[in-house]
DNA sequence: TTATTATATGAATAGATGTTCAATCGTTCA
DNA sequence: TGAACGATTGAACATCTATTCATATAATAA
């Protein structure tokens, strides 16, 4: 298998040369996008975002995580699952009781500045 | 068919009743959850995020993008057109080339929220 | 005009993803 | 012990999505 790097898959002339260069210098390493669109797959999604959201007001149980949005446990603690994987919460468990609540502090931040593209539609 | 409302897909006691509706009553509307869903979900793969970061540092052609991400124009076309419709670029034409800019002077801000997440893992 | 180049687009495909369903695990309490 | 209950898990399924491929459009140049 050929290095990617030599194989170029734009079939066009490169117009910028100076500009892609310029960019290609700047540009972090690629395991740090690549994690950065990761950690934006998991907010990508409305269940995720809305338990992130209910978690951000308050720790809660599974329980009340499913019947605040109306679905099976099984879905949420699905969701929870990839949400504990990912850091952004952590739980802690009361007899038959697991609780979960927001482990990342910047969580809210990141809703914040989502919001402020949306309002500003 | 049933309201959502009235039949509860939770099959389980409630445990904390007042948490549950306490949270509720702070929950933003539903769409707007939704809506900050489908924007993570622009942000949540990896070649929108390389376009986003690029176009950040400087204003670029299709074929300039191409090149520095080593993908098909295609597949940047493609990508740029779910990108345009999320008002996060723009874009002008200069003959037969089309030139994509950041719309959105949030993104930087939402980069730099994610990363914070990444680095404290 | 015709050829060439940059970009866009639609269909097709393969891979990823969210929910459901059934079963299981752990804990509590009769 | 053995129900009962909250939570977890794995498989199956349907849906969604990113890229590829072929083609079309638009602008330039010969």
């Amino acid at each position: 298998m050929k290095n990617s790097e030599t194989v170029s898959k734009c079939d066009c002339t490169i117009i910028h040369e100076d500009v892609v260069n310029n960019v290609k210098s700047k540009m972090p390493e690629e395991e740090s996008l690549i994690d950065l669109a990761e950690l934006f797959k998991i907010f990508g999604d409305s269940t995720r975002v809305r338990i992130l959201w209910a978690l951000n007001e308050s720790e809660m149980c599974v329980c009340d995580i499913s019947a605040l949005l109306n679905m099976t446990q099984s879905a949420i603690s699905h969701q929870l699952r990839l949400l504990k994987q990912s850091n952004l919460v952590k739980n802690r468990k009361d007899g038959k009781v697991v609780y979960y609540s927001i482990k990342d502090k910047h969580v809210k931040d990141i809703f914040s500045q989502g919001f402020l593209h949306i309002r500003e539609k």
